[in-house]
DNA sequence: CCTATTAATCGTAATATTGCGATTAATATG
DNA sequence: CATATTAATCGCAATATTACGATTAATAGG
């Protein structure tokens, strides 16, 4: 089944591959890169910036707002997008967390 | 199409998303704590502690292997796998080096 | 040599993802 | 009001992922 089974999973372990999956596609963290480096929002520019149609662009930037990774805030007729900071230090430190332990402990053994 | 586009990504950006499939689905973070909680390398342990078939935990270990987070030893019958702590290391940093505009950078609009 | 044990691989089915064109809804602008 | 512009959504096709049982290959132990 593809379905990932429904499993007791800790939430520590549901969030980190929730933001993983995010991040799992090239385009995706290349949205994510060009809402960081532009100081304000970009909105539509995104598809010039990129080789992927609109529609593909609006599906990914979708998912990385389902994630919580970015905001959209309506702006007339375009919408603007920009990175939730706070999440992505959140994310960044329970990724941290996880790693960590294997961080203090250089080489376990193989 | 599922395939994605061959398009011109960074390396920083494959590097990313490879890391990030990697971790995407709740078992294989589950699986990669396991590894890094217990200090020796566990082998076939894994399986008992999931609620997981043996042929899925193989699936999942050979993901985890081909995306370089955890190296495999053989060690009589069993093989021995554990987590490559250098590679975790780097793909921190790599995260972290994305991330970090964004963090210098408060709120930029939204 | 025979038999467990361990873990990879194969085959298969169900489901998810990716990508795009076309369409739609909403706001701006003349 | 008519028309552009912007971005979401729908529908579809191609492909990838997930999961498991069954089988296979390799080693350990008697």
């Amino acid at each position: 089944m593809g379905a990932s089974k429904i499993i007791n999973y800790s939430e520590a372990e549901l969030q980190i591959a929730k933001f993983a999956k995010a991040l799992s596609h090239p385009a995706r963290v290349a949205i994510l890169q060009l809402l960081i480096q532009k100081q304000s929002c970009i909105c539509g520019d995104i598809v010039d910036e990129l080789p992927i149609a609109q529609s593909t662009v609006s599906q990914h930037l979708k998912e990385l707002k389902q994630a919580g990774l970015i905001k959209g805030n309506i702006d007339g007729a375009s919408i603007c997008y920009c990175v939730d900071t706070e999440v992505l230090q959140t994310a960044n430190q329970i990724l941290n967390n996880v790693l960590a332990v294997s961080i203090l402990t250089p080489t376990s053994c193989c």
